[in-house]
DNA sequence: AGCAATACTTTACGCCATAAGGAGATAGTG
DNA sequence: CACTATCTCCTTATGGCGTAAAGTATTGCT
């Protein structure tokens, strides 16, 4: 199944990203009922409900019910789901360091910056799917951004070509994110182990498409090497903890960060 | 709003999406009514209404009803929704070319590559949903990776390398499609062009988060010298017909593109 | 003609987001 | 105290969704 963003007024929805005109910013005890939620409770609430059981799980009453109460109660603190989604995706960036010391250089920093991202959208793989469809614009965004401006300083680049350089790296790590979550959905999705989905895959290939090889013999010859290199049990190797799917696809992050360090430091040497 | 995928039995969504097992494969002709419909048919529907309403519009009876009969028609054909959405996704992939030749040598060839998956992804965005959901593994993917690999034949790679590159070029395209589509996705929901919502966007942030160049100072920074360096009417420049917000975007997808195939060919020269 | 297989329709169920309106709580004001 | 405005939260209802179940119509084989 498949979700994706309808809108709703974007001036009401930047106002609750950035909780302006919050009624704690004029605690003057007022008439009516005393809130017995919080715009933060239910986005908890929600990322939790997300988190552990899936964006298909996010409903508004599934998110009332965590809460005690019912769904309608959630629409006098959040206008609706949509705008729900975005202070999801908000808060959860919200969870990554606001500074990287690059005391050890840029590099190093920048890298922790890619790695902390990576791993973030990996404890929430559903905010791929909500960055993706469209922009949100709150303080978290904006805090990730800064923090990697913070990072890259020591490379001397700046203007246009520090722009394009961070929207790089940002755009990289969100498609590297998407390529290792969709490794741990594969087995999730038949509950079977990511291992063992990973290998059947040749099989149900081969079952399906008996012509695999001849029609992408560059791939067939890709695949083959790769399992030739697969060793199962290295014995202590960090990582191994990790299922060999995932693995392979944290190495590819990792080894495509590299040739964008390379490229990004020719840039900041070559003037 | 936003829409997820659930999943159904990859068996049978794999034996769709390489189309095994199809009447076609034996047309001996066989009793029971005449099919009034096909995958092809289904598919290529819903990938209209995709293309022109997004994936809110996207219903099973949305679908049936351009088709000219009900929802529960096409399930004679397709398990379910989501299998649909896989079938969506590699169709629009086969789009793409089949090779590019490289006689220019690989550079040209990888970026042409990398610009018509760009230039896919946005002629279908909500593939972009699609495919960050879960691995679908059919033909039409795999046509594009050897077509990749193919294009990359002239760096001499071969192996785990050559695996990790392919790899970080497929994540960072599809990372750069994100942004890009995001700028449209702005514009549609508000109804406003996409210059228009670019350039509110500064005053909306002003309104709601007035500290924002003392929270921000980097960004804010950088922000001020991309608004210095705007020239909206740059007369007869290439692109020009591209709105703003999506001009820099693709900038920002050929400036980073360049930098990783700067790095691959280093990592090719260096053995 | 009868049978079995296939395509398609109708109906219905249980979800979903959320509009509308009402009930109960809380404050300020006489 | 009552009165009223305001705010929270509940109940109910609407129109959508995906799809299960069961029925009908069409076709070819015997």
């Amino acid at each position: 199944m498949v979700v994706f963003a309808g809108q709703g007024d974007p001036r009401r929805s930047m106002a609750l990203l950035w909780r302006a005109g919050a009624p704690a910013d004029d605690p003057r005890p007022r008439p009516g009922r005393r809130p017995g939620l919080s715009v933060d409770a239910i986005v908890g609430a929600a990322v939790g409900i997300a988190d552990a059981q899936g964006m298909a799980a996010l409903s508004m009453r599934a998110v009332g019910e965590r809460l005690g109460t019912t769904a309608m109660a959630l629409y006098t603190y959040v206008p609706g789901k949509s705008e729900l989604l975005d202070l999801m995706y908000d808060q959860v960036l919200a969870e990554l360091a606001e500074r990287y010391p690059d005391g050890a250089g840029w590099r190093p920093a920048v890298t922790a910056w890619a790695e902390d991202g990576l791993a973030c959208y990996l404890r929430h793989p559903w905010v791929l799917q909500v960055s993706q469809a469209r922009p949100v614009l709150g303080p978290g965004e904006y805090r990730m951004l800064e923090a990697l401006l913070g990072a890259l300083r020591g490379t001397g680049l700046s203007g246009e070509r520090l722009r394009r350089i961070t929207g790089t790296l940002v755009n990289y790590v969100r498609g590297a994110a998407g390529a290792v979550a969709e490794t741990r959905q594969a087995a999730a999705a038949t509950g079977v182990s990511d291992e063992e989905w990973w290998f059947s895959r040749a099989s149900r290939l081969a079952e399906v498409a008996p012509d695999f090889t001849d029609r992408y013999p560059l791939l067939g010859a890709l695949e083959q090497d790769r399992a030739a290199s697969y060793r199962p049990d290295r014995p202590g190797a960090p990582g191994d903890d990790v299922p060999y799917p995932e693995r392979e696809a944290r190495a590819t992050f990792a080894a495509g960060l590299a040739v964008l360090l390379d490229g990004i430091e020719a840039a900041a040497a070559g003037g």
